[in-house]
DNA sequence: ACCATATATTACTGTTCAGCAATATATCAA
DNA sequence: TTGATATATTGCTGAACAGTAATATATGGT
């Protein structure tokens, strides 16, 4: 139940919902996420921390960079169904096509290193 | 996206699982689901507000009882997903179990009318 | 060693939410 | 109409949470 109740959370807020979509379409490190929701930092690397923790991204370390991606969901039936489900849900929501369009001109050799 | 959340929040709550998976087994009223729940009336019926809300359950009045049923799923792509999931989601979830093996002794007519 | 940069953590604030008691509304029976 | 019962609504409290600024940690370059 603590699993299933964590990853509903997990999908509980737009901008975490935004990150999967996003991952869909590319690896990312933190600062192009943050540069492409307009928000802080931190609450990036919160919003992370959780999908994390519920099993719905993973995380690698790439020198100064934290390359985010997709799980595979082999570990939850809840994570690789909705996953699944999310590779074509909201592909006609507005706010996530726009962020997607984006997304090529989001690259962190341009963003961060400033 | 607005109506994706609105599903995702009203699964990320134990209580509010817990009455899907009984809904799954019987139409209830909410004094039945106050007895299986242990909890105050006002709370289930808030519960409730929020699942109908979501279009995840139904209610119909029938004289003093309301009687609540899982929705159809027909109006979202995300209810209908969700709820077929979750007919063997948390199935061997010992909370769930316990409960779904006590709902037959729970009738409105033993619990009501005091 | 020192500095710059990327990310994580902490501490705080305002908002949301689960829970309850109290009250309001609705329906049925006498 | 009065009373009893089922449900909904309101107002409250404490916990959880999204957001931020400030700080800590880690890595790579000079």
């Amino acid at each position: 139940m603590k699993d299933f109740i964590k990853v509903m959370k997990a999908l509980s807020d737009p901008n975490r919902v935004k990150i999967i979509k996003m991952l869909q379409h590319k690896i990312m490190c933190v600062c192009e996420m943050r540069e492409a929701l307009q928000v802080a930092q931190p609450t990036v690397s919160k919003h992370l921390k959780l999908l994390e923790d519920a099993g719905l991204v993973d995380s690698q370390k790439d020198g100064i960079w934290v390359n985010y991606h997709l799980a595979d969901g082999s570990g939850s039936p809840y994570v690789s169904a909705v996953l699944g489900n999310l590779r074509h849900w909201l592909e006609d929501n507005s706010e996530v096509s726009d962020l997607v369009e984006r997304l090529p001109m989001i690259r962190r050799e341009d963003i961060c290193k400033k």
